[in-house]
DNA sequence: GTAGATTTGTGCGTATGTATT
DNA sequence: CAATACATACGCACAAATCTA
């Protein structure tokens, strides 16, 4: 689980739930991640730390970002 | 540019170049100047940094925020 | 065609912790 | 000790893009 009173930041280790996921197939290539409302709610997290959870995954270069649509597994992340 | 070293702390220093733009005119009455964020990845300060100098500018009586929105040029300081 | 739901984008308000000067 | 500055994290509101009923 998340702790906040961890060594790595709260969007960290978010993000690095995520990338498990994805490593281990359960998110697969082309397929979206959580949204970031879910995430707050599965995480019991605030918005804008699920927003930088996301966008240290896309600096990982695992996802890419479309408005409106939603935040997808790379191919080559798959 | 901004001077983390310098004689004025960082704060008083971006606003003033916020201020010094309202003077030109390149910041027109009724606009928005940049926001917060803008100012952070501008100028490479913290937040919190952002946010003080444009509580200076409002004790300056040159700006005014509305929550939500964003914070303003006033008329009369055009 | 349009109204609603979903999701991301943006913006400010606030608080805490840490480090430096 | 106080002021400055940065990083993190919570919250709230509205806008824009997209999709669907």
């Amino acid at each position: 689980m998340i702790d906040p009173e961890g060594m790595k930041p709260v969007y960290v280790q978010v993000a690095d739930v995520i990338a498990a996921r994805i490593g281990r197939g359960e998110l697969a290539p082309n397929r979206p991640i959580p949204s970031e409302t879910a995430m707050v709610q599965e995480f019991g997290i605030a918005r804008g730390t699920a927003r930088r959870a996301v966008e240290l995954l896309r600096e990982r270069g695992l996802v890419a970002t479309v408005p409106g649509r939603g935040t997808f597994v790379l191919p080559a992340a798959g």
